[in-house]
DNA sequence: CTGAACCTGTGCAAAATTTGCACCACATGG
DNA sequence: CCATGTGGTGCAAATTTTGCACAGGTTCAG
């Protein structure tokens, strides 16, 4: 939109840090650019940059206004949204910040299922870890988060929270398919493939652990689930995982199950947006969609 | 704002029904603002007005764009407030719909209050009946809402609840001064002055009033309190307003006294703002005040 | 210390955009 | 049927934005 052209102009000088750097990549002068950051900074009453040696970096006020283009910008999309939508065709973009676990399985088919219906929808899928899925909804980078036991909460709107109990996998011949229930003292003594601690799942074992007096000490430590997945099989190890994130048939090579709910409490999945914001009809309807497909996942899941 | 022209000028056809009108209002050509018009709709991707034989009015899609552009420049006006109190000024301006009961004493005392401390600040005060008030705050007209028994309550954020007790006006000289309670019969047995059916006291005594068997039968009826308090000292006359509205003590020919609670439910005073909106610095302060200022009204004026 | 490499900021003329004027096509209402 | 209202358009004038050249400053390496 072209009465935005300001705000753009803005954002290119707080991503460059200069002007120079941010007159290249929007194909203007530095001095144009840099008198369009004069006149609007004269018309908001404040300067809204720092003008260092270096470059430019926002001041308070900066960083205050930012936030509402950045939020204003988002609003509009909404709009855009609800008139595309208005005039019967849905089209539109959802964003989503999301934990590793949605990945394999249930995100692409919940995107398969909805754009079949609506071929219009794009997506686009972060992976981000809890914290910064929350950030990603604060800065409006993302529309919705689906993550496991995030930390915070605060400008956070729950859609929807379904538990998942841990997880251990292991490869088919390994013993602890075998027990009637499968306890946390038991995987302890196999080699341990571990998330790091950025992770909700080792964050609940930790806490497991240290209640029975045991520590973990991770064979292997890795932030790709994958990964994890993959190396047992390789050695005779344990990995551990959120159910959502592996396929209810066993898989060729490795197998799992929930660990004892006593050893291990079950954790939230959470899908949620921005309190307080109108997302775009895409976004909106998408994310109801997730709310009725995690609701029927949710008395399947539980445990033995 | 120069960047925000464009939906100035919408707004300007919007408010004249037609372009040449708006034009005139806008010191433009009727030729350059069509052209601004049509560039912004192309831009925009739908048209958001609907050319009639008789001028132009907004299409639905246009609707929804309005409803963006008022809470665009209002979030604006907000990041201008947070960055005046930022650098230590504080001014800006507070709107507030109120009740009629607000005017005599509350409100211009609490202005005063805080005018003494924060001369740049500058307040409009409306005067809304209990619907008219909330669709202040919807479009953004209103930063705060002080009414008396609201009705609809969605959208609304309700920063303070004051109880009122319904009081009885009369001459000094009426019997009704004199009985150890005033009970709601007695006072029928005058001649009634009562305030319009859209006022939240003319409700709880409906309300009461049926209760007992008994049916209002106004001698006169207004929509001014003002009229109501004089107008029982011309006649033997009985009127019934909220505390807020009336001195403490009793004013030069007339009292009042709260009718007995049995009789009479007590009403509600609302402070409240729109759900979700972040109020400008001048606003939300004078709100605090605001909520002080009923908190410490709170105890004092329970019925005897 | 010195010069190169950055940075923001400014005067001035060229380029691009917006505006005003004159007009068209059309509907309405006396 | 004409006077008056509406939105829309071609084209030239007015205004705004931009690019160029350059000033004035800091930082950093040699």
């Amino acid at each position: 939109m072209r009465y935005l052209r300001t705000f753009e102009l803005i954002e290119a000088v707080v991503r460059a840090g200069s002007i120079r750097k941010a007159a290249e990549d929007t194909n203007l002068t530095a001095s144009a650019l840099n008198r369009r950051i004069q006149g609007f900074e004269q018309e908001f009453g404040w300067p809204i940059f720092e003008r260092l040696p270096r470059g430019m970096r926002l001041n308070p006020a900066g960083e205050l206004l930012m936030q509402h283009i950045r939020m204003q910008r988002t609003d509009l999309a909404r709009v855009q949204s609800q008139v595309a939508d208005l005039s019967g065709e849905r089209r539109g973009h959802v964003s989503i910040a999301c934990s590793q676990a949605l990945l394999p399985y249930f995100l692409p088919q919940q995107i398969a299922i909805y754009r079949a219906q609506h071929p219009g929808v794009t997506f686009s899928i972060n992976v981000r870890d809890r914290a910064q899925a929350e950030r990603d909804l604060a800065s409006y980078s993302s529309d919705l988060a689906l993550v496991f036991e995030p930390v915070h909460l605060v400008e956070f709107d729950v859609l929807y929270a379904l538990p998942q109990w841990v997880h251990a996998v292991y490869p088919t011949d390994s013993p602890l398919g075998e027990t009637p229930t499968l306890r946390l003292r038991d995987c302890l003594d196999h080699p341990l493939v571990l998330p790091t601690a950025t992770y909700g799942v080792r964050n609940l074992l930790e806490l497991a652990a240290t209640s029975i007096g045991r520590k973990l000490t991770p064979t292997v430590e890795t932030d790709s689930f994958d990964l994890i997945r993959h190396y047992v099989t390789q050695e005779n190890a344990v990995g551990f995982q959120i159910p959502i994130g592996l396929k209810p048939e066993q898989d060729a090579g490795f197998g799992h199950r929930p660990l004892a709910d006593r050893d291990v409490r079950p954790g939230q999945l959470l899908l949620g947006q921005l309190k307080g914001r109108a997302l775009p009809v895409a976004s909106a309807k998408f994310g109801q969609q997730l709310v009725a497909a995690l609701e029927a996942l949710a008395p399947k899941q539980a445990p033995e």
